[in-house]
DNA sequence: CTGAAAGCGCTTACAG
DNA sequence: CTGAAAGCGCTTACAG
């Protein structure tokens, strides 16, 4: 009777916080030593089927959940994960977030979301503050950090598996996954074209993106290939939300009034681009096409519904689950790095080009 | 020189994962206690700003971050906050979720996003999950468990705020956070009552959300003030999501070509009555005025603008976390339920009641 | 198959 | 002002 403590009560106790059991509680009631109930609980080491039951049985009664902060001091693991998004309000994240939740929690395993604003200072602050949490492996949506702090990041929080964004280097215990942003674009620019479509303007994104990048690296090759002359200024940033899409769009249809084709960056820009045709006197699809990217869950009820580049957000999310918990398995690996397809889906922000092209 | 353990090198071990320094490399380093570099980073108890100098520099000399699990086990504070949601995809929660990180995240806390797909069972296996980690606190949007199931949740999980449900009994370490929805649903009913409508249709929502009641009973107390005969049959239930209001909306409507309005559980369910009714061959709002709840992101650009009830979303989510950070502060707080008002925003799915009323 | 010992990395009284 | 001791609640070798 070596462990016998006081065993708190388990009826209500209004008013102060109860005292959480614990495994020395067990063994006690068990009648055997504290590793034994660790064994019985964990699977781990031989033991007997009666102790075994009988420790179970302990456990039910006292209502024993292990504490898995101190399980976690001991195994360095905390059975959580960190996942950092530049904006949960944006629903592509939402959507990746939900498929990376999915299989997660199916494994047992919680997920500290953090959210970046696009910023990449607070995307260093959240990164550090999931390191101080001692999380076991972290997904990195879409970082905005440059190349040498996120090699730093990188070295720092193996595992690690990124989201729209190939590491320079492969290293150990790190895997990607992403979309075919530059073979879209140019499918998308090559649609447009086909409609007739000739001053074709990418709008929103913004340099520091790597989809960003490979999405205007696809649209300058399209243009290449149809021999289009390209036009730097028809390639204009913005943050990734409707408000910056519509004034980044309204500035160059301003200044370019020959253009006929908006490319947005996401469905968010491309609500932006629609809103600024509108402002400024011109109908979608008459006058100007628009074509969005993501397909997120509100763009066939838009008005126009929005014509768009659909990207398998929930298989996203799971897909670099998956990977970050083979990784946390096995952090010898060094997968391969994970991209998937996106599909153009025609709805009615995109129409044949209007006659006066300049 | 006692604490005189080997450091880790700095460098890039590309490879193996490196030890992470602790406080014992520090104290190393200073010459020093192990307590004294406790006392220094905590700026808990007497030290000599010289010390305290000294340690402070050691600490950036080789880069220590305290082990919060470690320190989580003394302390019994693991700087984790538990947010459970129904929906992270929808905009609503999305909002709120923001709200309650901007919070948290300025006081240094991590917080775990749970996801429940409405389902009750789901719910009570995250508030397990979350027991387990030994989250600080946690904020519960829009529990759809029964009041027992709820009860048993609040006093093992104290600290603890709700949204969207008042607790049926004060408890101390336990606050709620709701908006005004018996008032706003009335006001909603009123205002399509002056445009004429007297076919009334609630649809969406679950019976086991308190939202939902409280909706259904401003509705009810809405047409009962204006001698509108109750038909049970016009509140109809639903999932709040856009495929289910369709489905509820598409049935109410072909079995009662009588009514003119639908008043929606919220946006998604709007967006689904609104398709429906296309699908039905009736005009938005010419034949059917839709209302919606919520004002997510996108009510604006929908087909045709929604008009909807506006809720504090940021700030539901924001007061929520701040009440919840007091509490912990003070377990003994026996704060006052918040309710936050709406807003009825009137876009351009409303208008006058067609003339065939029947 | 089971228990005594040690330790994960901190902090909290308690001495001095 | 500073350090030796104990302990938070577990698990991991190591004996027996």
């Amino acid at each position: 009777m070596q462990y016998n403590r006081a065993v708190n009560d388990h009826g209500n106790d209004h008013g102060s916080r109860q005292r959480a059991v614990t495994i020395a509680d067990v063994a006690a009631r068990a009648g055997v030593s504290r590793q034994t109930v660790s064994r019985a609980i964990n699977g781990r080491g031989e033991i007997s089927q009666e102790t075994r039951q009988r420790v179970l049985a302990a456990v039910r009664e006292l209502g024993y959940r292990p504490n898995s902060i101190a399980r976690g001091l001991k195994t360095r693991r905390t059975l959580t994960i960190g996942l950092v998004v530049p904006d949960i309000a944006n629903p592509f994240f939402a959507e990746v977030a939900r498929g990376g939740f999915e299989v997660a929690h199916s494994e047992g395993y919680g997920v500290l979301l953090c959210n970046t604003d696009e910023d990449p200072a607070q995307e260093a602050v959240v990164l550090q503050m999931l390191a101080d949490h001692r999380v076991d492996g972290v997904v990195l949506c879409s970082s905005r950090l440059n190349e040498s702090a996120l090699q730093r990041v990188v070295e720092s929080h193996r595992p690690l598996v990124m989201v729209n964004r190939t590491p320079s280097q492969p290293l150990s215990g790190q895997g990607s996954v992403g979309v075919a942003d530059r073979k879209d674009a140019r499918r998308v620019v090559h649609y447009l074209h086909e409609l007739g479509h000739r001053a074709i303007a990418l709008v929103g994104g913004t340099g520091s993106s790597q989809s960003s990048r490979g999405r205007r690296e696809g649209y300058a090759l399209a243009m290449a290939e149809l021999g289009l002359p390209p036009e730097p200024a028809w390639v204009v940033d913005s943050l990734p939300n409707v408000e910056a899409g519509r004034r980044a769009a309204a500035t160059v249809l301003a200044q370019y009034p020959a253009i006929t084709a908006l490319l947005a960056f996401n469905d968010l820009v491309a609500v932006g681009c629609v809103q600024a045709c509108h402002a400024a006197g011109m109908r979608v699809p008459a006058d100007v096409s628009v074509v969005g990217w993501d397909d997120i869950l509100f763009a066939p009820y838009l008005s126009p519904p929005l014509t768009t580049v659909r990207l398998p957000k929930h298989e996203i999310g799971a897909r670099a689950m998956s990977l970050l918990l083979a990784l946390i398995r096995d952090p010898g690996l060094q997968p391969e790095p994970i991209e998937l397809d996106g599909e153009l889906i025609i709805r009615a922000t995109t129409g044949p080009a209007p006659e006066h092209n300049s």
